[in-house]
DNA sequence: GCTATGCTGTGAGCGCGTTCACAGTGTGTG
DNA sequence: CACACACTGTGAACGCGCTCACAGCATAGC
């Protein structure tokens, strides 16, 4: 049965992705796919895309491949959760907004239910359609909300301290933009996505195999 | 000789995080620091530490551990080029932004010295300070600005499109926040940076964590 | 001076994700 | 009816990054 093995991270990530190119295909009125086109369109393996595909449960057929409608039916099985999650950011700066429009309404099964605040602006105002706190309120309204992931757009120094509050009201889930790690109990997934760390490597690899 | 060997991208990135580590070290005025302290912050292992900083060709002291303002300089002939690099950034939205203001001025090494847009209201004008050109400018601006790395901030249908453009002015490294696998020549260098994927990677873990 | 300590540098080994290569299977063709 | 073909599903093997564990070494303490 799926949901009960061990799934990489590695292994999320990608069917993530095919999920959003199979919606592609299925806008474009295409009803089935091999695997080999599948791993072109996502720059993988056609046999890394059939094992990814296994463990979503799903099994196409030597004949036809899979079907499009169906794949993306065992994806969102497998990704979402039935009722939905609710996703707070925190921190409402130029990256922060970048996130929030970036997602609003895109994923019904992630609600944007709260924003957060220092700036005594921000807070207390609607932005995006969304309610933004003072960051004092972060545990009381992670709790209220029922807040399961949390996107931390906050300075590196601020970090920890509000994954803390984050951690403290009930979030099980960290999407970390900050350039530290953070401590977390048991339990709780944290996701650093360094857009600077990003941006230095290809700095290397342009100059390395540039010359 | 560092730079010779070859290394990880996994490598160069945790360098650059050892880097912005060290910053605060050094503006905190601490002098020498130990692999297991910098392993706590950069959420590795001591041993992991030891084997990268090995790799840029830096040795520390068993009795001191590693000068900070030595192992940064180290960092900074690994990671920089002498003379900089040009940056360009494709596709200005909420996102483009967002880059652009976290980068202004933070990396002096790394220049943004162009913008691109397919909207004719953004390009010909000035933003943040850099210059915005029309989208069909690509190659020959970034041919003759000498630029070797692009930001992609583009819808996914047209960044195959505009990868191209960027390679074929002379792009040697990209940034890529859409959901594609580009298809570049041999000795380009591609980074993904999906930031839909990294959510949902964190939304399956909490629930599976948390339940 | 001799031992204990704690760090760096590193060879060896491990683990895990990926890839290889092929068996299984049904369809199309002559 | 027999054969060729193309794709899926998968056991086995590979490779690479990471970790373990220890040698080497200088200092601190007695």
């Amino acid at each position: 049965m799926p949901g009960s093995a061990v799934v990489a991270a590695e292994t999320v990530g990608r069917v993530s992705l095919y999920r959003v190119l199979l919606s592609g295909l299925q806008q474009a009125g295409i009803k089935g796919v091999f695997s080999h086109q599948l791993s072109t369109s996502a720059g993988v393996s056609a046999a890394q895309v059939r094992r990814d595909i296994i463990t979503l449960g799903y099994s196409g057929s030597p004949q036809h491949g899979y079907d499009v409608a169906e794949l993306i039916e065992s994806i969102d099985n497998f990704l979402d959760a039935p009722d939905g999650q609710n996703v707070a950011l925190v921190g409402v700066g130029n990256l922060g907004r970048a996130v929030a429009s970036y997602f609003a309404g895109r994923r019904p099964k992630l609600r944007l239910v709260a924003l957060f605040d220092i700036d005594p602006e921000k807070s207390g105002r609607v932005i995006c359609g969304v309610r933004c706190y003072p960051q004092e309120k972060i545990t009381e309204v992670v709790r209220s909300e029922r807040v399961s992931i949390v996107i931390l757009g906050v300075p590196a120094p601020a970090a920890q301290a509000v994954a803390d509050a984050c951690v403290a009201g009930g979030a099980r889930g960290i999407l970390n933009f900050a350039p530290v790690a953070l401590r977390v109990p048991p339990g709780v997934y944290v996701e650093n996505l360094d857009m600077a760390r990003s941006l230095e490597k290809v700095a290397y690899f342009a100059r390395k195999a540039g010359g």
